[in-house]
Order: structure tokens, then C-alpha cells, then sequence
DNA sequence: TTGTGTATATTCACTAGTCAGTATACATAA
DNA sequence: TTATGTATACTGACTAGTGAATATACACAA
């Protein structure tokens, strides 16, 4: 039984990762990843039981980078909280213009995989979905914001509609248009009159 | 050189409907498509030059479709603007249900092809996701909104939004959800306060 | 009416390559 | 000796796309 803090293990992973996100979970071939960490299949085989398998782990590598990113564009931004909704859709306009950028990994996955719903990645998916929703909330009400978790979960929706769509037109307008939205949802929750 | 509007030809592209929208364009080979058909693949090769334009074929009969049952969805419902907004998420909601459900075939074979922006596919998806969004803002500008353009564009965030995250969660509560955000949305354009 | 030519439409058999996963063997270190 | 890890080489199934032949239908001419 292979380890699961292995340095090999971690390799695979990181070669995954590149790979995965950059041509889709459909388009990478298991021989491929295991070229990209340097070391055979059959290595690759040793530390995970099947393609699924690896797909999961990929995804669960990216959970706490890509909340902790998010977080940060968050705390970093000045003003009230409608502005530092606005500043994770600015931070993530300036992100798309990469050219290595591709959207949302979790998002694309489960599109790939969505005649499978009970895939183990799909459910790494939901989790890290519904970590940032709940982080976002918690945020959101420390605030002073009425409904945080509605309003969080708005928000989680703008997001990524923007991803979608960015992977459609790719055009950054629709990011600004998404941050502009979400402002006027916060401020929808300051300002108390509107339900 | 094959007819445009060969019966054979529409024989291949309802069969790719059907499989490219159950499984994804990655899963579905073109033998498997050929004998859902009822046909050999060299027929196939006869009418479509490649798998990519065959995927092509595919979006481009769905958008009128789409097209006309959203605006159908709008039109039927009583209210006003943020009403009818509204009842397109609620149908939404109820087609959802339905076990073929599987989201937006556009926004997945973009999802797939995020590697590829210049596919034929995906422009024929920018298309008729831009048909999309002119229509709503027509139908919003009529109703005497506001900058009914910026207004669709939110709404469209909001609708590929869920479907997206849809696949992730498995859970209606989410297009219940972009329906109010999106009535609210509507509001604030109506009441001409917020801006 | 019969024959010939031609464009469209279709089939069977095939290529060259890729896929996920495995059998076998051999290291190295506790 | 046992556990962990790696390498070579392989399997059977599947992939997109093609070559060569043929069926069908409709033209026009004898």
C-alpha cells in the first residue's frame, strides 16, 4: 500500500494538475501523466487505483489553494463588503487575460463527467463549491450583511456563471457585468428596504 | 458533394443530439453515432467532413430550440418583467428534474473544448448564447426597464450560473435561488434608485 | 424501350494509432 | 524476509478517419 504524504504521490499529482487543467480530464491519457512526472505507468498505478481515482485527487489538490486565493483578493480589497465582492471579480478579470487560463477546473470537470453524477470527483467538486460558499458567508455576515448566506450563495452563482460563459465568448465584459451584479446584490442586503 | 438538407443527414445530426447531449462530445465516438444512426461511418464521413464539424452540426440545431422555449417559458408567464424573469429559472427548475436532464449542451462542449477556443463548436455556441442575450434585453426593453442590455447580460450570468453549478450539486435549490437574485435584479432597474 | 453516362449516396474492410489497465520482474530499505 | 517502489513490455478494446467498390436514381440518346 503506497503511502499518502509520498513525494512520488505528490509528483503525479502536480503532473495531473498541469495536465488536467490545461487539456481537460477527456483529452489526457494516463501514459501522458505519467511521462509528465517522469516515471511509468505502472508507478503511476502503484499510488492510485484508477483514472477516477487521480481525477479526484487533482481536484482535491486544488481546493484550499483556490479558497485561500480567493480569501486573499477578498481581505486585501479596501472599502465595505459590496466592494470586496467587486474585487474578486476584478482579481479574477486579471487572471482570465493568462493565456494558460481555462476557466474553473471543478466547473469543467463536472461538465466532462456529467452523465456520472455519483463521480468521485464530482463530490470533491460539490465540497469545494460548498466550502467557498460557506467561507464567503461567514465573511459576508461579519459584515453585517442581512442574509449572508443567501446572499453568499447569489454571489457563488455570478461566479461561476462568469467561468461558463468566459469559456463561451471570451470576453472579460462579462466578468466586470457579473462583479457589477453582485455589488447590487450586496447592496440589496445593506440597504434593507429590498427583499 | 452532400445535400444540405438531406434526411439522412438530419438522421446523423438527431443521433449526435443524443448521444453528444447524454454523454459529452469526448465519450461519444463517431462509430457509436454512425449506429445510433442506423448507418456506417463512412455515410457519416460522406455528410460531415469531420468529428468537429459533426459537433458543430450539433450546437447549431439547438439553437432555435432553446431559443424558442425560453422565449415561450417568458411569454406564457403573468407579471411583470422581473415576474416573467422569474418564470423562465422556475421552468428551468422543472426541467432540471427530469432524469435526461444533463444542463446546457452549449456551456459543456465549451467546458470540453476550453482547450481548443477557436473550435467551430464553440463559436457556434458564442452565437447563440449572444442570440440569447439580445432577445432578453429585447423583451426586457419593451417592458420599459432600464438599461434592459446590462440587465440581460446579468440575467444570462445568473442562468448559466446554475446551470453550471447544477452539475456540481445535484440540487434545485440553487436555480430557486438565481430566480430571486435575478427578480431582484430586474427590480433594481425598475426602481430607477439604484443604480 | 433500351442503353449509356453521371452524380449522389452508401457499404465493407481497413489503417495507424491510442486507451486504461496489468503481468512479470527487479530493485532498495527496514 | 517483507514492504515499498520502479521498470519493461504487453493486452484487448477502442479511436478518428480512409480506400475501393457499389447501389440508386435520373438524365439523355438510339
Amino acid at each position: 500500500m503506497p503511502e499518502a504524504q509520498s513525494p512520488t504521490r505528490k509528483r503525479i499529482v502536480d503532473a495531473a494538475t498541469r495536465l488536467f487543467y490545461a487539456e481537460g480530464i477527456g483529452r489526457v491519457s494516463v501514459d501522458a501523466v505519467a511521462e509528465e512526472a517522469g516515471l511509468t505507468k505502472r508507478t503511476l498505478y502503484y499510488h492510485f487505483k484508477s483514472k477516477d481515482d487521480l481525477i479526484a485527487a487533482y481536484l482535491d489538490g486544488r481546493d484550499q489553494p483556490n479558497l485561500k486565493r480567493m480569501a486573499g483578493w477578498f481581505d486585501a480589497s479596501e472599502g465595505g463588503a459590496d466592494r470586496k465582492v467587486e474585487a474578486i471579480f476584478a482579481n479574477l478579470a486579471k487572471a482570465a487575460h493568462h493565456p494558460k487560463w481555462k476557466g474553473c477546473g471543478f466547473l469543467r470537470t463536472a461538465a466532462e463527467l456529467a452523465s456520472m453524477p455519483g463521480h468521485p470527483a464530482i463530490k470533491v467538486g460539490s465540497r469545494h463549491k460548498s466550502n467557498f460558499e460557506t467561507w464567503l458567508a461567514g465573511a459576508l455576515s461579519v459584515r453585517g450583511v442581512e442574509e449572508p448566506q443567501a446572499l453568499a450563495r447569489e454571489i457563488v452563482l455570478l461566479i461561476d456563471g462568469c467561468f461558463s460563459i468566459m469559456l463561451i465568448h471570451r470576453n472579460p465584459d462579462y466578468i466586470e457585468a457579473a462583479g457589477r451584479a453582485a455589488a447590487t446584490l450586496v447592496r440589496a442586503r445593506i440597504a434593507s428596504d429590498q427583499v
